[in-house]
DNA sequence: TGTACATCAGTGAACGCGCGTTCACTGATGTAC
DNA sequence: TGTACATCAGTGAACGCGCGTTCACTGATGTAC
């Protein structure tokens, strides 16, 4: 004798209308968990129970936890891509402009850096390449153009190295988004966007003209 | 009947004298695959095949693979800070210097922001805690210190400040390791030695005086 | 110096657990007649 | 407009696997007499 009532509170094809919706959920779900902790830590039950679906979703829809992953990834990547470009596409390109958005997109993004290193680091094979290439391509080559072109144009020093100049200025940007709890925790600083903005200022300065006290330095050199 | 010989190649208690090496063995292979992967990526059974000893050595020797990833933690610890202070404690102390030398070590040992960067961002709880306290009391005070210093004397820009002074610092010098894949993969650089002297002297006249020319400044300055 | 026995380093099979995945099943929805 | 049935979104139990850990056992070494 079957039980055909009342065993199971949701049995049975729902009857909203909204099978995107899961979809949706899981992936948001994958996200925020994914962006904290490994692949490997994060398990399927935990991401469908923070969705409210049953694990079996991710297989129905996504063919597996990889494939989930992955579509995160792409997720991910389309949204930042579409930012970067719209920094990098306006017509008086500048670095320091460049360098000030950047610091504020990343203030309001700051899983981005995290997720970046980390797989890079981290991440076994697979989307460790992916990543990689997408990533590479985004922005890097005009970047340097530029630093190579502002060196050509005998605005920067003469003999400067596009390159690690490129490294120095995606450090300064990047490394305290990434370092952020150990900021916090030494520097009693929250990495919010008043922060970010006092940062680009900061670098900004600091990677056109330096530390030096330069009324000091000028003094001195025209004695010599 | 008990077969009482050559059942297996290597029963019962060793013949050898170097109970210490087993597990030296274990600490080896465990730095070598922990600061590859994830420790919930790393499997027992693959850091002790790569020690060439039994699994169940873990517990007896370190109670645990919780036990053997701390107590390799700490080794590691222990050599950093030993370096580190070689590094600050030289009697004339200037940024520029620990800069350079830092540069320098941090190409010997790549590993290092790697784990770090690691335990901040992904580890969980008690180790995170753990690498937190013993990282930001390692050598951050004594720069912000003497950042602070060099503000003060007039040797530095006025209103600098030695907070954000000290990240831009820190990513210039760190960032180009962590993003080591990354920069060999768009550069084609290798990130060797001889590639972390001219970074270490790339940094320093950066963060010194910046990117721009000077003497073009200097007189379009002496104009105004 | 022998000998009996406790100790000790190490083995290998087995255990339980949580994982990703699979599968039989459910019942509302869409569709053909 | 009904009705029979295929489809489809979703469930929940179960599966096999690899993991960290445990445990009974081994046999060389150290020690007491």
């Amino acid at each position: 004798m079957k039980q055909s009532t009342t065993k199971s509170a949701s049995l049975g094809r729902p009857s909203g209308r909204d099978s995107e919706k899961v979809r949706r959920d899981l992936l948001e779900s994958a996200r925020d968990h994914f962006l904290k902790r490994d692949f490997k830590a994060v398990s399927l039950r935990e991401i469908a129970s923070s969705a409210g679906v049953n694990g079996a979703m991710v297989n129905y829809y996504f063919g597996g936890k990889k494939g989930l992953y992955l579509a995160m990834v792409d997720e991910l990547f389309e949204s930042l891509d579409e930012k970067m470009r719209s920094l990098s596409d306006s017509s008086e390109f500048s670095i320091a402009d460049f360098s000030h958005s950047y610091c504020l997109l990343l203030a309001e993004n700051p899983w981005w850096p995290n997720f970046i290193v980390r797989e890079i680091l981290f991440s076994e094979g697979e989307t460790k390449e992916e990543v990689l290439q997408r990533f590479s391509k985004m922005i890097a080559p005009k970047l340097l153009h530029a630093i190579g072109q502002e060196v050509e144009d005998g605005n920067y020093r003469e003999g400067l190295n596009p390159e690690l100049t490129l490294m120095s200025l995606m450090g300064m940007a990047i490394f305290p988004f990434l370092a952020a709890p150990m900021i916090e925790r030494v520097f009693g600083m929250k990495i919010d966007e008043s922060m970010a903005n006092k940062l680009a200022e900061h670098n900004v300065a600091l990677f056109m003209n330096g530390v030096v006290n330069q009324k000091q330095q000028v003094t001195e050199g025209t004695g010599s």
